[in-house]
DNA sequence: ATAGGGTTAG
């Protein structure tokens, strides 16, 4: 059959020419149909089953076999790779090394793979040895997957791998987010050398890599010394160093080796390009980035999924998100990746909204959420606290089978505190295998939120006890509980432990809550101290809380000299000046009072109208100060002084200290009805009947009395108010708050 | 044989 003849000799030619598996399978009959076996048309039928990742027809050719070729080796040992089954390629592997056959330089780059994924240390450097012995270490395939398993060892962290720097806090001041890699050691350069370049230059030094610490990149040496004795070098081998050196914190050289590969020759790809944007959005260095864009614009690689999603990355992290949806929408087309990194953009800027959106959009498009979805977007429910869109994410995940995640079961913990459950977020925390720093300081936070300091110090402690290194953020976390107790020696003695122990530079944070401490236990010289001391600028914020302490402590001349500092440091900042003004009107100097308020109304400062809301039957319901849209507006307010008025015959008497001083009585308890949160709570109160938990779900704001009011509602209606995040409230005992008010 | 996205923060 000549057809016949045709079709086998142009499958012995180009094995991979063959599309389908129904044109293999025709192929196969055809060939048996002939009965023109041989060994090497068998091997042709083997390579092309494995060229189309047909395990089953493949091992149904391979055990055909009675001594398989090294084709045939080669084959089943790729077509177990690229199925995921490493074991058994390996284990193929070594069947084949046994049954005396020597391996070529087409086996060795599956082989390598195989050891890269189950990150197989010693069975990898065997197979290196193997390789030189064979000599094949001069392959380029060979050298190439060499190196990129040398890559993935390193990157797993075998050792103890540097990630180095954590990515900067979002919401930064732009002029603060540029930050130069060591120094100087890049810039941009218009008359660049090498092959239209980007324009990264490398000022100094000829050998790769310049230096690279090798006690902690160990694989990363065994790669500089592949790629040293490499003969031939081309787009992928680059690629793969640069890769390995950017996933593994040495910045410095991948960009360097950008450079390099261009002076060779080569044009940075849309590989090279997606592994060093992740560089500039670590670094937030948008124009260093927005170059990288420019260079891909120009090459027609901008539309390329890959270096699209880290676009969106990048500018997102740069706080551009608005870039981020250009990048997005540009795209021809989108994947799970590119749909997470915009999610994912969104929420990190705080467009939570947004982020919901997109997240919905992605699950109309048909886009398969993967659990970084999840981890991404979760965020955004605990902001809100969502907790009915919370809990539905919750079941996706269950149904996903993705509930076992680190990432995703910390960020749930912190949903399910934020939004009032603290018995769930425990109920997570505890079902998981093997919490991490993260998840820990997410339980001590979600403790600190809801008033349990007690709770929130000894989880901290039992996270030491088992040897979870506390950042930052965690000590955040547990200065914060200590915070809301009032416990300051305790709040010191871990003050001084994160510096001492875990060698942590307290941050701005820090220092807030150990003032706020020793100002609310009124040792207000201390605390002037103590921030006068802080090793970094303090901001106004700051020192507000001090201004906070002095009106409790009606200390006057203290609080001017705070004010001075607040005005100078934050000019802008509305509430220290009422708070002063109300200092000198508690202490009868009504002519210094009312000088405040004429500089703030010169100001033209607004208060920025608060917000409150509560989600009642799985809808959300918005308040605003003193709004009065609200359909239910007036029911609510009816209720409200019903309340009131019932409180006040129990001896509550309202707190209308902090209202401006020259509004009549009527209108300071009008004041008073309208704030956010007591519009939400009544809201509540009037669309739920008695025993429901009423969930408010935002910070009830600095004193007026919030608290008390709370308090008189649950007991007189009989409902279970559950208050999120008490960090504002005063601290009560004996009947005395802490501000120095009786009730 | 090479590439992109994630959790905690007064």
């Amino acid at each position: 059959m000549s057809s016949n003849r045709t079709i086998v000799k142009s499958l012995l030619q180009k094995p991979a020419s063959i599309k389908s598996k129904s044109q293999a399978k025709q192929l196969h009959a055809q060939i048996i149909k002939s009965k023109g076996v041989h060994s090497g048309l068998m091997d042709s039928i083997i390579s092309m089953y494995s060229n189309l990742n047909l395990l089953q027809d493949s091992l149904l050719v391979f055990n055909s076999f009675p001594s398989p070729s090294i084709v045939a080796w080669k084959s089943i040992i790729k077509c177990y790779t690229s199925n995921g089954l490493f074991l058994q390629s390996l284990l193929s592997f070594v069947d084949m090394r046994a049954s005396g056959k020597y391996p070529d330089h087409n086996i060795f780059p599956s082989v390598l793979k195989s050891c890269a994924s189950l990150i197989n240390l010693k069975v990898g450097e065997s197979v290196h040895g193997c390789i030189i012995r064979l000599g094949l270490d001069f392959d380029l395939y060979t050298g190439n997957a060499l190196m990129n398993m040398y890559c993935k060892l390193q990157n797993l962290g075998e050792v103890g791998a540097p990630r180095s720097h954590a990515a900067l806090s979002y919401k930064i001041p732009e002029s603060m987010c540029s930050k130069s890699i060591n120094g100087t050691c890049y810039e941009f350069n218009k008359q660049n050398v090498g092959v239209d370049s980007m324009g990264i230059l490398a000022p100094t030094g000829n050998e790769f890599p310049q230096r690279i610490e090798t006690q902690k990149t160990p694989f990363l040496e065994s790669v500089r010394k592949v790629f040293d004795g490499m003969p031939k070098r081309d787009l992928v081998s680059w690629n793969t160093v640069i890769a390995g050196l950017a996933q593994n914190g040495i910045h410095r050289e991948a960009l360097m080796m950008i450079k390099k590969m261009a002076d060779a020759g080569l044009k940075p790809d849309s590989f090279s390009l997606s592994s060093i944007l992740p560089i500039f959005a670590e670094y937030v260095d948008v124009s260093k980035g927005k170059e990288i864009h420019g260079y891909a614009i120009r090459h027609g690689l901008d539309t390329d999924v890959f270096i699209g999603s880290s676009l969106i990355d990048m500018y997102a992290k740069c706080t551009r998100v608005d870039n981020s949806h250009r990048v997005f929408f540009l795209l021809p087309q989108r994947d799970a990746i590119s749909w997470n990194s915009i999610i994912a953009g969104c929420v990190q800027n705080g467009l939570f909204d947004e982020g919901l959106k997109l997240f919905r959009q992605m699950l109309m498009a048909n886009i398969k959420p993967r659990h970084v979805t999840f981890s991404s977007i979760m965020p955004a429910c605990a902001h809100l606290t969502t907790l009915h869109m919370g809990k539905q994410l919750h079941g996706y995940i269950i149904r996903s089978l993705f509930d076992d995640n680190v990432f995703i079961a910390s960020s749930l913990v912190d949903m399910y505190a934020k939004c009032g459950n603290i018995r769930i977020a425990r109920w997570i925390f505890d079902k998981m295998e093997s919490p991490d720093m993260v998840s820990w300081t997410a339980m001590i936070m979600g403790y600190a939120l809801h008033g349990c300091a007690h709770d929130s110090l000894s989880l901290f402690q039992q996270m030491e006890m088992e040897n979870v290194k506390p950042n930052y953020v965690a000590f955040v976390a547990v200065l914060t509980a200590c915070s809301h107790a009032g416990l300051i020696d305790k709040a010191l003695i871990l003050f001084n432990s994160m510096k001492q122990d875990y060698g942590i530079t307290p941050g701005l944070e820090h220092y807030a809550a150990i003032a706020d401490l020793l100002g609310r236990a009124g040792r207000l010289e201390e605390a002037y101290e103590f921030i006068s001391s802080m090793h970094i600028e303090p901001t106004g914020s700051v020192w507000a809380t001090l201004l906070g302490a002095c009106r409790v402590h009606k200390k006057v001349e203290l609080a001017e000299n705070v004010a001075t500092k607040i005005f100078e440091l934050d000019p802008e900042n509305m509430g220290s000046y009422v708070l002063m003004s109300n200092i000198y009107a508690a202490s009868g100097r009504w002519s210094d009072a009312a000088k405040l308020r004429i500089t703030m109304k010169g100001k033209g400062m607004k208060k920025k109208p608060a917000c409150s809301w509560i989600e009642v039957k799985n809808k959300l319901h918005a308040f605003m100060a003193g709004d009065k849209s609200h359909p239910y507006y007036d029911r609510i307010n009816e209720a409200m002084k019903v309340l009131l008025e019932q409180m006040e015959r129990e001896g509550y008497v309202p707190n209308t200290d902090d209202v401006l001083h020259d509004v009549e009585e009527e209108q300071k308890r009008y004041i008073l009805c309208s704030h956010s949160e007591r519009l939400a709570i009544g809201f509540g109160i009037i669309s739920t009947p008695p025993g429901t938990t009423i969930r408010v779900t935002k910070n009830l704001r600095v004193c007026v009395d919030c608290h008390i009011a709370t308090k008189f509602i649950s007991k007189i209606v009989g409902r279970e108010i559950i208050v999120r995040d008490v960090s504002r409230f005063h601290h009560f005992k004996d009947g005395k708050c802490s501000c120095g008010d009786y009730w």
